[in-house]
DNA sequence: GATGAATGAGTATTCATTCAT
DNA sequence: AATGAATGAATACTCATTCAT
């Protein structure tokens, strides 16, 4: 048992192996650029040993994807349960999905091309799902802190709490976007959490301008 | 000259068709996988008239985003220079912005996969100048009403107008993304308006929350 | 008359300038790599005008061939007439050819090519039967005089003229071919002469060795 | 071990294979008239199959000429070093090369070819080096010999060696570029030994004309 | 006669995928 | 299980030739 249990891992391990080569390599050079080729290269297998682990490789984009979204999703609900004022779990929030992709811009890239529709028609139905599910997913959360405010009088109550998750969501994906280009000509990664942070500021406040329970003056 | 001018109408129009039908097909399929025989089938011409026109697929995705950013700086101007309310020029810009792109998502998703890390590396330069050319001179634009804006004591000044101004950009362009999705999971293309133009809203207030004109109590 | 004869010389002229380019094409280029469009460019007329003039690109090269060859064979002629010693005759014949061509090595170039067997399946029959024939006269040409040189007693009886043509033939040839490279890496344009007259001496003064009329000791 | 052996053997067999069909083609047809898909079907390979062996037209054409040197040194090497006459070694390496040639012509032709200057633009330096540095070595080797006649007073002392060489080369060459062409019109096979022969002796014997052992009367 | 726009067969090369060992 | 040799369909691009104007 131990040495069937010493394969599977084995096997487990030379999974994640090709995985992970090819999520840097599908984000230096894009799905359709990177080749079989280079995977195994890149993982000292031979070609054929590929697709002793994944069908194709469009399977691999999936397997991908799907990693890469896992482990965000606990992240995201730590911040979001972690005690402390309403202002203070939004930005929670936003800083858990930045510093998840700060770190892994390759993930970050692979899935912004995957939710792009151009790479939607190569794509398995499953893989799509999973990822919109996620997405959805987190877009609750946020919404739910959100309400939140709102129902507690600190927000205003004329928004959907639901677009405007989305909308802050979109804006922190927008500057991840610029701040991991490899030869960021728009804006740097040092001032990207510094133009985040003050947005989000600026949200919040925009958000509590006129809610009922705003306090005068404050 | 009637016959000259005749054929060189012609020559144009077809050079027009076939930029249009690359762009539909680029932003089908995307740059990579679209082929020159596609883009020659759907003009029904043949694969050597397309090198008549154009020197290699490479130029003509040049041309399809260089089109695609022509008209695009004109309507923001004009919705810049427009006589109305600091609040409203702000509203008018990103109006421009999501209505140009509205009417032709294609070249917006484009220009997006074409600003995109990936494809930095296979086009040149020329490409790249073009377009991030004209971002910087849309976002010196749009900073350049924030900057009125702080001047007049309306909005706060603890801010960066140029940050400001990518921050928001980057949301209206992710909404654009969203929205223009050819089966859209997240939100519709209805709704689009709505959320951004709320979105605009809290970020304005947002702006004004703190301001040293603000008035008390507001 | 005089307008249909103008249109005539007009026509001839027409025909010579396309000859010229190619020629001019074929040797820098090759006769693969050259394009009919190069050749229009060159001559400022259109690739449908090139096709006014000559059925195909093989004509194209019949046409240069039979061109260079023409006017090679005068001087040789007059080269062989003149009166001189032997010695002199061979020599001049051999001058002649060296001469004529180093002014126009692409002519040479392109025979050359020609006569090799691989443009040969290109070509029809007419080209290559032109092409012998001219080679045969000179050959026969040259021929004659060695015989003299036999019949006079002044050359050794055991050879065979028509061999001996060819190989001084070949030599000649040969050396061209070194010397008209254009970057010469085994012999220069300017030791070519030097050394062809060298060896043509050393050829004579081996014709002569055992010659019956041999006078000692010269 | 024996597998892998054999798989290697069958690797090296293959190669070679392609390296010959190659070789036959690039003479029949020429270089640039020659598809790699005629290289294919001629080995009974795939397209594919043939990048798995070299890297591209160019490499083949590479390997084509390398080969078709190699031999060929050795046995001029082995002509020259046998004990004779300095006669005798002049024709023996006259001989050598000739009967090299003769056995391969397709090797001989492609190699002529290279040399041309047209080729000369489209290839890597590469081959070139190693076609003119073989050239210069075989040059070297019968200068070499030439100069051991003039030291010993058999051959006259106003000649250059190396000249001389390469004439005597060239006239080679030429004859032999007779003798291979598939329909040789102008000298047959069979003759192009006597020819050679022939037109050595007399070149030794013009060697020998006014050189200062010659004994006079001879 | 002259043009040049249009054609489409042809070329080198790449790469996902298969399969015998 | 692992390999890597073989495949062949696919792709960007070229060019001799034709033909409507």
């Amino acid at each position: 048992m131990s040495t069937v249990s010493r394969r599977e891992k084995e096997k487990q391990q030379r999974r994640n192996d090709i995985i992970e080569a090819a999520e840097e390599l599908f984000d230096a050079k894009g799905f359709e650029s990177t080749t079989i080729e280079e995977i195994a290269r890149k993982t000292e297998l031979s070609k054929g040993t590929i697709y002793l682990y994944f069908q194709s490789k469009d399977e691999l984009l999936l397997e991908v994807c799907a990693k890469g979204i896992m482990g965000f999703r606990q992240d995201l609900e730590a911040a979001a349960n972690s005690k402390r004022s309403i202002d203070n779990k939004i930005k929670a929030v936003c800083a858990a999905y930045i510093d998840y992709f700060i770190k892994v811009p390759h993930i970050f890239r692979v899935l912004h091309d995957t939710l792009t529709e151009r790479l939607r028609n190569n794509l398995s139905g499953e893989t799509m799902s999973l990822i919109n599910w996620t997405i959805v997913e987190v877009l609750k959360f946020s919404s739910a802190i959100v309400q939140q405010g709102i129902d507690s009088g600190k927000f205003r109550s004329d928004i959907d709490p639901y677009s405007f998750s989305i909308a802050v969501w979109q804006m922190s994906s927008g500057l991840l976007d610029l701040a991991i280009l490899k030869d960021p000509g728009i804006i740097d990664r040092d001032s990207l959490e510094e133009i985040l942070s003050k947005s989000i500021d600026i949200m919040i406040d925009g958000l509590k301008a006129g809610a009922p329970g705003e306090s005068r003056g404050r």
